[in-house]
DNA sequence: CATAATTTTTAGACAAATCTAAAAATATAT
DNA sequence: ATATATTTTTAGATTTGTCTAAAAATTATG
């Protein structure tokens, strides 16, 4: 498998919400960066070596395999994250590109040496959840912070966008993974909340606000 | 700079014993398994970057800018093989072919976090020199073990032959860098040596010995 | 439902890196 | 030094992944 493929299988995997939904040719061009005419040669290529079932004009949606191979892309992405973050003091929003290129590196022992490194992290730097060895995923129940009811709190587990911007405009307000955040009240206006976090009361917009994860069990 | 540019580089680098000499087209040809013409094709590309000075029919050598991109890949690659046993657990014959791969990630910041993380190693896990970030090596005044005269002693610092059977040889005879040397005799017959190592006595072949640095200053 | 807009595919071209086969240059040997 | 052998280069083809432009299929609209 080049790695183009699994840049490919990657995206579908993405934008098809971990393999399940069909994807449209134009959504995996604009993922891409690429020109829907390449995506159309890729899948066909794809498609014979049977890591997507695809139909002319209907999308594609990733095959068993396909899936199981997409999975084993997104550990290595996130176990490298987790080497940067938590080895070589990177931070959070640094990880990302490098990460993907280490993803690509092939040799099943070096992940999995990596990955006992580690101590066998669940989650990489932004709370996203590490598919074990066999590729099962942790499930965890999180919503995002502006679904929240006034008075309501939740842990910070995850963010929606994991973007530089976002995660060094997250650093910069000191929220972080982990932190107990507390809606004080929400604006009917715009959507923007007033919460509480690590003792300091912040009013933040509701882009932010739907795009971080807490969960409140 | 692609993949495969950097592939000839290194190729080039190592057959000029540290990019000095000229090299022949048939010898990349031949470290790279690739065929004359195709050397030929990236010889041509390389000389228009400029990271080689090549007349035809004469063979190639490194420019300095050539030199300065072969010292990066050469530092990635043994960094990362220190990483690999050191930090992995992988042993030194196994390190090789996936230090290959990393050795073309491109951070410049993973790799100063790397050497650092490390604790700036001088030596690669086969005793070769790392290049500094600004690109000097470590020099030693090294020898062949079978240039030690009878009674001679030396350190074990580096292997010339670094193919997984030699350095699995030489684990199972319980030689590694660092380790003492003695030379009890020699056999004028075959140049086979009668050596002391680790209070035992042991008989090697003349070709263990010539793949064998010591140092004995 | 017929037409317009959009999406997707096809056809043909291109650049990178490789190959084979043949030609040109250089090196070797009697 | 002339013939032979080897090395190196050229010419043309192939594969992979990409592109543009045009055609075909699907979806949206009046």
């Amino acid at each position: 498998m080049t790695h183009s493929e699994e840049d490919y299988i990657k995206a579908i995997y993405h934008l098809g919400t971990s393999g399940n939904e069909r994807v449209a040719t134009n959504a995996i061009a604009e993922q891409m960066e690429t020109k829907p005419s390449s995506v159309t040669d890729m899948i066909r290529k794809l498609s014979e070596k049977e890591y997507v079932s695809y139909k002319k004009y209907q999308g594609v949606s990733l095959t068993e395999s396909g899936i199981g191979k997409a999975l084993s892309i997104v550990r290595k992405h996130r176990l490298w994250e987790v080497f940067l973050v938590d080895k070589l003091d990177f931070s959070w929003d640094e990880v990302h590109e490098i990460a993907e290129q280490l993803e690509h590196i092939k040799s099943e022992k070096l992940i999995d040496s990596l990955d006992k490194h580690l101590g066998f992290p669940k989650f990489d730097p932004h709370g996203d959840p590490i598919p074990s060895k066999s590729g099962v995923l942790t499930k965890t129940t999180k919503m995002l912070l502006n679904e929240l009811k006034v008075n309501q709190s939740g842990i910070c587990v995850g963010v929606k966008d994991s973007s530089a911007p976002f995660l060094k405009f997250l650093d910069k307000h000191g929220i972080a993974l982990g932190d107990k955040i507390t809606v004080l009240d929400k604006e009917d206006f715009d959507g923007s909340l007033h919460i509480n976090i690590n003792d300091k009361s912040i009013l933040i917009s509701h882009q932010i606000g739907s795009n971080l994860y807490v969960r409140c069990d």
